[in-house]
DNA sequence: CTAAACATGTAAAGCGTTACATGATTCG
DNA sequence: CGAATCATGTAACGCTTTACATGTTTAG
């Protein structure tokens, strides 16, 4: 369900495609919420029904259409409700430390690959994550330029703080994993 | 799919009914696989019909019964192939961070109370993940205790160790949680 | 005898993944 | 005219959640 709260939250700065949707989703909110189209045009479809957004069709050359997706208030009002309902922190369900559990059962050679490859992703996630907040401090963030154009220009400080605290969070969650799994590594080391 | 090996790595230790597993599952490894008795009940018969599990029906009084399931050799070799393949790290999915990255557009009240419950959930998470690294210190917890008989004494240090590093991964991902959230706060009281 | 614990599921609905399927337009 | 990009979906399957459903045994 929160699937539709992501797409508010892109749609909510100005009308897209499903198209144009699906393609910036993937470089923002996709990060901390992965969608195939697969799963974005259907959800779209569904929020129109439910009075979410509004369509307005298109036609590009002679045959091409293409629905652009506006937000109704209903629609606004239901991204600002989300905020206030509490969040639900109940089903775990991470695959890495389900294997890190078991990880003394496992050959040592097994374990260090493991390990190595958990450092490696999040290392790779980690400059990631850097390099969105380089962007987004050097205005060469798409969506969040697109936000910021939407807002009070007074605002936009404030705002770009946010942004920059949300990737920071993503940083040092890998920072902490990259930190972990060396620690691992070294244990490897000690014990074998 | 993670499901049957979370399952695996509590039979392997030795047979237990669908009812034990149920409430050890809880406790030991559904720490980082959350599943219910609806889902374990069906995938223990899904298991058994591949032949990774064999049931043994045994009758408890008069007219109770019960299935006590035992890992088949090819159920111990799926779990320790399971080591050997590489972790897929695809789909993130993870509500508390989608939410903060749109903190920016929420009434500070309503983000105040997102990330003040942020910190209440993750100073839970590692009070508990810290009592468990003192029960598996001291002998107390069942499962690792359990894990530990089977094994010869020469291998029960090494054991420890990696249980406790498995518990300290999650210790310091809710650390790492809870000084963002904090941040998250400052950051409130400064911009409002 | 009654409550708690033991014991095992089914059903329906929703969410998510993967594979398939099709066609138009624009740029070089 | 061919490739890249634009554009939008359907179908089948599997996993997960929630609710429902039922009965036995044991301890006090």
């Amino acid at each position: 369900m929160s699937l539709r709260y992501a797409l508010l939250a892109l749609l909510r700065v100005g009308p897209l495609s499903g198209y144009e949707l699906q393609k910036l989703f993937s470089e923002s909110v996709g990060h901390v919420w992965h969608a195939p189209d697969s799963q974005i045009y259907p959800e779209l479809r569904r929020m129109e029904a439910d009075g979410l957004l509004l369509a307005e069709e298109q036609t590009r050359g002679v045959h091409g259409r293409r629905r652009m997706y506006h937000v109704t208030e209903e629609g606004a009002r239901a991204f600002s409700d989300w905020f206030d309902e509490p969040l639900e922190y109940s089903r775990v369900r991470d695959p890495a430390h389900l294997r890190a559990a078991y990880l003394e059962s496992a050959e040592p050679r097994a374990a260090r690959e493991f390990l190595d490859a958990h450092v490696r992703q999040h290392t790779e996630l980690r400059n990631r994550w850097q390099s969105e907040i380089d962007r987004i401090r050097s205005g060469a963030h798409p969506m969040v330029e697109r936000r910021l154009a939407a807002i009070p220009e007074a605002e936009r400080g404030r705002a770009v703080a946010f942004k920059v605290f949300a990737y920071e969070g993503l940083m040092e969650r890998a920072t902490a994993e990259i930190r972990w799994a060396e620690r691992g590594l070294r244990l490897l080391d000690d014990l074998g």
